[in-house]
DNA sequence: GTGCGTGTAAACCGATCGGTCTACCTGTGG
DNA sequence: CCACAGGTAGACCGATCGGTTTACACGCAC
């Protein structure tokens, strides 16, 4: 569906967007960084809107991707923890990216979406592998706090200890 | 200490950081709003830095107050939850301010300091109320995950949750 | 009365913002 | 042979960014 030009694109504007804020970075750094003229990003993405669409909309698709593969060989639920806490393909020292982005975003941006369905496609991950909505709520909330506090701390410390009190 | 011009750019930008976020809001912007020359607020803070600063720092003074207050008349910990659900003195619909600037801010901003602080008080405050640090880490992560929560979904749902969770 | 502190009004700085446009080059497929 | 897609290079647009500067007006305290 994509170029080259345009994979190099997104593969850039995701690293510029999740270290330095959506809103901090601009549309000629990122095209710089991959090495393309602003024309290239417009005839490619349309708009900022939509590439920082297209950046939330691929990362969720590869963090889904890669939880997957390790729920299919560790069908349990500090599986979901495990891959909160490091990802083959992408930074995650910074806390969720998703987090991250819907505290830049205007509720109305088209991105916005994006980022509350992954967060259900989470919730719904967890009740599916519970069996018991309840807890899955509840192990949500430990996780959300765990990566949330993983932003403001810098360490992952809270979240080994989310995953131990989820295995309880 | 502050003039009553200081004051109002103080109250503009704290509206407006919270709001929009600090990185979109310029401070043309609030000088505007605030019906103040950008020189007044260039002498009355220094930069935009240390606007920001001030904003978080006097955040974190009034919730605390706040705090104190709910918890000299019921000395629970609920009242914690309860003090992050509504506030007399500023907006908290969109999720903890304190999450919104650590999103955006990087680390070595001289903001991220008073986050972080903030964060600290908050859990030492859990840990005096409780007696058991255990318990007190286990309480914060509930409570960041639930306001953490709130700045996605836009509901309160999560934090009556873990309030009701906190209680056992 | 004469400073000084607090403020307004507004021009100015260089840089950057998101976005558009013209001109030109190159590889591939009909 | 030629058309078209995907590119580069770079000027250009009006607006805004954080920050500084000059000039002028007010009120209060010594």
């Amino acid at each position: 569906m994509t170029t080259p030009a345009g994979q190099r694109i997104l593969d850039h504007a995701s690293a510029l967007f999740y270290t330095h804020g959506i809103t901090a970075v601009g549309v000629a750094g990122i095209a710089e960084a991959a090495g393309v003229t602003k024309k290239t990003l417009y005839d490619q993405f349309g708009s900022k809107a939509a590439l920082v669409t297209a950046y939330l909309q691929r990362r969720h698709d590869r963090w889904w991707a890669d939880l997957q593969e390790r729920l299919a060989a560790k069908p349990q639920v500090d599986t979901v923890f495990d891959s909160y806490l490091a990802h083959p393909q992408f930074d995650t020292d910074l806390g969720c990216g998703f987090q991250r982005a819907a505290a830049e975003l205007p509720r109305d941006h088209p991105a916005f979406a994006v980022i509350q369905a992954h967060k259900q496609a989470v919730r719904d991950e967890l009740t599916r592998l519970t069996g018991d909505p309840d807890r899955a709520e509840y192990l949500f909330l430990l996780l959300e706090g765990a990566v949330a506090r993983r932003a403001v701390e810098g360490t992952t410390d809270a979240l080994d200890r989310a995953r131990e009190l989820a295995a309880r």
